[in-house]
DNA sequence: TATGAATGAGCATTCATTCAT
DNA sequence: TATGAATGAATGCTCATTCAT
């Protein structure tokens, strides 16, 4: 009974303490997201998760680490979508275009967060994007967080990948390296987010979609039937 | 005599000035982009250009001003590099494969500064690719960058534009929107640096340049002759 | 119990900060006696109340904030003295005499608390005495502070001159605006303590009390019966 | 000849650097008056003077000295003007009136400049007004400036304490120590000017002079016919 | 556990003064 | 002599992190 009483106890204590890890983790995002990661401290982020800025300490080591796990927690979420998509019943053709809206739209609301991950260089101490991913000279933490979103990562250009190679299987498409157009692909959806902010004209996600959708299927060259779908 | 010696002296001077100006410039341009924005502090900028710190407030008004010259400046090394392109006698896919190969090459050269650029958010005080470019709320000098920057982007993508224009004329391309093209090579070529880091192959510039190329120009289908020229 | 408990911590907690908010203010009156303001660091005070400097800022927003609080708090004392003074049961006369020696008294004792209090343009950003008290291009803080000190202040000589308003009544005194002998008195207090480090023959306590007295009373001319007390 | 060019040369060159130098106090006056002494910059002054800040320099050794020139030289004005008014020809009830009128208002000019020298505590490193005015610890510039204003002021004083003698003499006055009235007098007039920005009314040139005439000469009692003349 | 309080290490910027021409 | 340039030394303020309760 003591036993039962006593291991209940514990179990509402851990579901509590996971409870509140969450918060603080939605509020690191909205907070990362609105302000970036050199202007956010942590008392927005304790602010934000109505928790003193000490107890953010008791959950997390390091301003750094919440942001790690915002960033990993993201990842994890595309890679369930993406495989739902692959697993859909349409057409490859079908498939990619979901891809493309799914990537910009998160991208849209995640906006500096994804944009932070890519490029904020204060994140790994002097490191991110500039020394060779060898990662030595880097902190544990660090060390961790590179290799395991090199793993999501991975796991998502792959499942990618695996929709393209139906497509070249099938014949439909040519008869390339698939990982290589995940890359591609990959590339043009993230590159035409993150230019959007300087361009002149602004793109609805339908229309945006749709651009990135034709030219990554038939390229500049004529010669293919690209469909002259909509216009925003 | 007297009257030229003179001139001659202000002339070594206004010479002298503009050097160590240019040295701030490439001290900063190392140090942002072995630090990135937050983490470079005018300290090591001064170390780096073996100045003062006070010397740097001389030559600029604040850490914000140099960021934006160096910025400011690469954009217009670009527009130059691209003029060029663009004159040259070759074919538009020559011309292309040029405009990829240069861009990716002067992105891996300024490295995080361009990612700096394109990302931190501490640059312009909580603005930079959030807010929509109105721009009001921002200070002067920002408003003026903002601008300055917009200004020399249209003027990049103009000039690639203008290439494929030629190859729509020629009906060598399909009839789409020569602007989107370059939007598309755009987010394609920096997308594809960007996310380099991320990849578990990594690719030399040729291989890098011959892929993006071949994609830009016939995208996945089937049903163009691309050629399946060198891999790495 | 364990209510009351928790209560009594609070209360311990909240005792423990205002202690420590008014060793701050010490520490500052202190320094800022020695050095006036401008050359006064928070460095110094933190110093001086043993105190990093960053936890002086989480007890006041700035040295501007610091300051303030100490003028206003000066005033305050004076005000419940004067006021103690006026209830006294004494003649008028004896009333003045002790509200002079009581603030020359104070003003040695915070000597350029006031002094700087009453000078230092640095306080509010080129403001304090030379415009007129319109206030507008204040900051909020500045604001508020003028109108605190000018209630203050009002209080102070509204004070006084209702003792003279007693001696005018009573017919003891030349029927003049009380509130303008108020200021004379003040004038002629602040002014001659202002003045001392400049003279060459230096003055008691007593003996200034009783200059100033006589003078107040009695004035230059001759035809009244001023007892001609003590010397030094 | 060639010895008489020499010397002219010599002596438009002594010229010149005369004029330049008082250029310099000129501006000096302007922008301490304006900014105060801790808010006042070499630069600001240099700008002012139209010169470059190197070249004041070459003049002053210091921004104290020139604070101090500024200083000394205004009280030479003052004395001169003392003399004048001494030497008049007219009752010694007139010359008091004209005394005060004239303190008044080049305090009023003044403004700050006088504040400052009565306050600014940063002016003497550490010292002014705290110290005991023994001066030891004073660097050598600012020893020399205490005696010369020290000196400066008792000429001043005595000045004053003069006319008072003559009343005294004449009957007219009580018989008081003449010095000690003129302390008193001074007091008065600094101490009203210096508190009149935190008084609620404003008083006129001519209402302060007379306010402080009626008092320095009646003081407070009844039983002397101070004149009820004007009120603004 | 949760937290209010404390702090070391910085950081951008300023300015009186000196130096080289 | 006059000056543009250079700089050492500060200074107010911030923030991630630790500590004591």
């Amino acid at each position: 009974m003591s036993r039962d009483k006593k291991d209940l106890r514990e179990e509402r204590k851990k579901h509590r303490r996971e409870e509140n890890r969450l918060s603080i983790l939605r509020a690191g995002e909205e907070v990362f997201a609105r302000k970036g990661y050199s202007l956010t401290t942590m008392d927005d982020i304790a602010r934000e998760a109505q928790f003193s800025k000490a107890t953010l300490y008791s959950y997390f080591r390091s301003k750094n680490e919440i942001f790690f796990e915002i960033i990993l927690n993201s990842h994890e979420e595309v890679i369930l979508k993406l495989k739902k998509i692959k697993d859909k019943e349409e057409s490859v053709d079908e498939k990619i275009k979901r891809i493309i809206r799914f990537i910009l739209k998160s991208l849209r609301q995640k906006e500096n967060i994804s944009r932070i991950f890519l490029m904020e260089k204060s994140l790994l101490k002097n490191v991110l994007g500039v020394m060779p991913p060898d990662g030595h000279s880097l902190e544990e933490t660090e060390r961790r967080f590179l290799q395991e979103i090199q793993r999501k990562r991975k796991a998502m250009l792959e499942i990618i990948s695996e929709i393209f190679h139906q497509g070249i299987v099938s014949g439909e498409f040519r008869d390339i390296d698939s990982l290589e157009a995940a890359y591609i692909l990959e590339s043009m959806v993230r590159g035409f987010h993150f230019t959007r902010f300087w361009r002149e004209r602004s793109y609805s996600l339908n229309k945006s979609t749709h651009l990135i959708h034709q030219f990554f299927l038939y390229g500049l060259k004529k010669g293919l039937r690209a469909s002259q779908g909509e216009k925003k």
